[in-house]
DNA sequence: CTGTTAGCGCATTCAG
DNA sequence: CTGAATGCGCTAACAG
């Protein structure tokens, strides 16, 4: 049986509207009376109830976090950003992955709509807007992680992937590559085509053609990576470089190269994405590019709690347009597997 | 303004009571009644209240989920499997990483005890026993992962860690070392010694003796790998093979050994533990154990919610004896750290 | 079959 | 300063 407000209150002598005020130390109350409930509530170990607290406030002090996929390097930094900014504000933290299902998403977001979320993380999936529409409708504050809608007015936190795609390929190029692979991310992604769009500036910008036959999409994954990367390398003309949208993908086309007996960074250059930690421990040390993951988790954690704080829903925001939209640069770390140091 | 109940029920033109029933299918009531408020429901797009029902029911539906560090592969993937099992069964997931230390651990506890977390899933900080004590004086039920204490009565799912240690350091005894350092983990935690014991355990059988200069502690990161290897390896009588606990030690093994201008594994064979997904892109791809930590995390879900909706507390428990220890058996992966195949 | 009523534990009016 | 009373949204007796 789980001790509540009424038990540390007959233990004092006094009230349950005394009790409630000596633990929230607001409302008058005489200083003789708040030292005796503090004494009665810690000797009988009470705490109390946040679902009773909830009901009444309309507040859980808990947050949703939505993202992808714990295990993807990335996302687990992500997650501990957001924790740390959460805990130090006395959040809790309900958790789910999508795996980039819509269906998934959707059946996660009805869970934690039920349990009163303050707000909302997510990497939406952006197959469709489902999920961000019924976020509209349900008019629960909410900040994009990573991706966002050119036209969803929304808080978000990403960074800036053209400019990654950019400074990835265009190193590329600088080291004399021509024909350069890209190994995409899934196309609905608005992280997977913004560095598209800056593998193609940065072949514009040179006036190298864009050929199509160079260009495959997969999963963020090191499957998805080995699958796009034997699509290229197959070919007969195959390119002398490949610029890999995510390190697990690059991680992938190190596999796949591997099969293909092509050496990297010899016979085939190689630039990921995303510097995950162990980039640089791996078969070959991976030239990627960088960006504070966990500052992108914790900052977008401490813009969601200020919204709260604040009292803006989304329609309060839609009418002043100010949003926040925090874009992070990432920038290139140059280790071995583009072979430019040859 | 969030709608209720009485909106379903106004809405309908009947009685909250019969709304309630409706939705949860449960109590006499027409079936014209029923498909009026069903109608009602979906019409207004009603959402039961999570925290209305976890008053009343006194269950939230909501597991909470302490690991040590969520980046850590093994734990995002216990993370998953965890997920798995409690979305299944309709439970949301209140997450929160420990760091190893126990003080934010009992904070976080606080935090979800306070909101009536339904149980717990946790890999315990072992320095000492606050947090379980704690969860013991609550009633709360919980099963533990990873980790265990022999004189704790309580469910858990581990891995054979004595086996594992085992099984790595023969393997490096039959290729014919007899100098093995060993780079173990936390000395606190269970599956650090139990891995150390193993070491111990397969010396002994090939009566090699311990030699105390060779075995080091550290945590379990790259970085603690580093550390305690370069303890190991500047030893002028260095060993000649050295088991490291995790793969992230043992990439941090690696990282000093190349310092050390050593080359893996023609110097040095090493293996480490865990088998996380890019140990065998590494450098040199790694020897190591494996041992499905999806599973734990989706068994101990699966056991804590049997729990739950059996309702048995842990004083129930402990009178029946009647925990469940689950121990996966680990098992050996042979890549090419340990140099065996030479 | 049905609706009225009484709490679940707490914060907050509102009269004393 | 203080406490009794109200209600947050819902379920479960309880009477019709």
């Amino acid at each position: 049986m789980r001790i509540t407000i009424h038990d540390v209150a007959r233990a004092a002598g006094v009230s349950v509207t005394a009790v409630s005020r000596a633990l929230n130390n607001k409302g008058e109350l005489s200083p003789e009376k708040r030292a005796r409930v503090l004494a009665a509530a810690e000797q009988l170990g009470y705490v109390p109830s946040g679902v009773a607290r909830a009901l009444v406030s309309g507040q859980t002090k808990t947050l949703g976090v939505l993202v992808t996929d714990n295990t993807s390097p990335v996302y687990a930094e992500i997650l501990r950003g957001i924790e740390e900014a959460a805990l130090g504000a006395g959040f809790s933290l309900l958790f789910g992955n999508s795996a980039d299902s819509q269906e998934q998403a959707l059946r996660w977001l009805d869970l934690v709509h039920a349990k009163h979320v303050d707000g909302l993380l997510l990497t939406p999936v952006q197959t469709d807007r489902r999920d961000v529409e019924r976020l509209g409708a349900w008019g629960i504050p909410f900040v994009m992680l990573l991706r966002y809608f050119v036209d969803v007015p929304c808080d978000y936190v990403v960074t800036d992937n053209v400019l990654a795609g950019y400074l990835a390929t265009r190193h590329l190029v600088e080291t004399g590559h021509r024909r350069i692979g890209h190994v995409g991310g899934p196309p609905w992604t608005s992280s997977g085509r913004d560095r598209f769009l800056g593998y193609q500036r940065a072949l514009l910008e040179r006036s190298i053609p864009l050929d199509a036959d160079l260009v495959t999409c997969d999963s963020f994954t090191i499957g998805g990576g080995a699958r796009a990367a034997e699509a290229l390398l197959r070919q007969p003309n195959r390119p002398t470089a490949i610029f890999a949208s995510t390190d697990l993908q690059a991680v992938g086309v190190l596999k796949c190269a591997r099969s293909f007996g092509l050496r990297v960074p010899e016979d085939l250059a190689l630039v990921g994405g995303d510097d995950i930690e162990l980039a640089e421990f791996l078969e070959v040390p991976l030239t990627t590019f960088h960006y504070p993951a966990r500052d992108i988790g914790r900052i977008g954690a401490e813009l969601l709690i200020a919204r709260i704080q604040d009292g803006m829903n989304q329609v309060d925001l839609e009418r002043n347009d100010r949003f926040k939209r925090i874009v992070v640069d990432p920038k290139l770390i140059v280790k071995k597997s583009c072979g430019c140091s040859d």
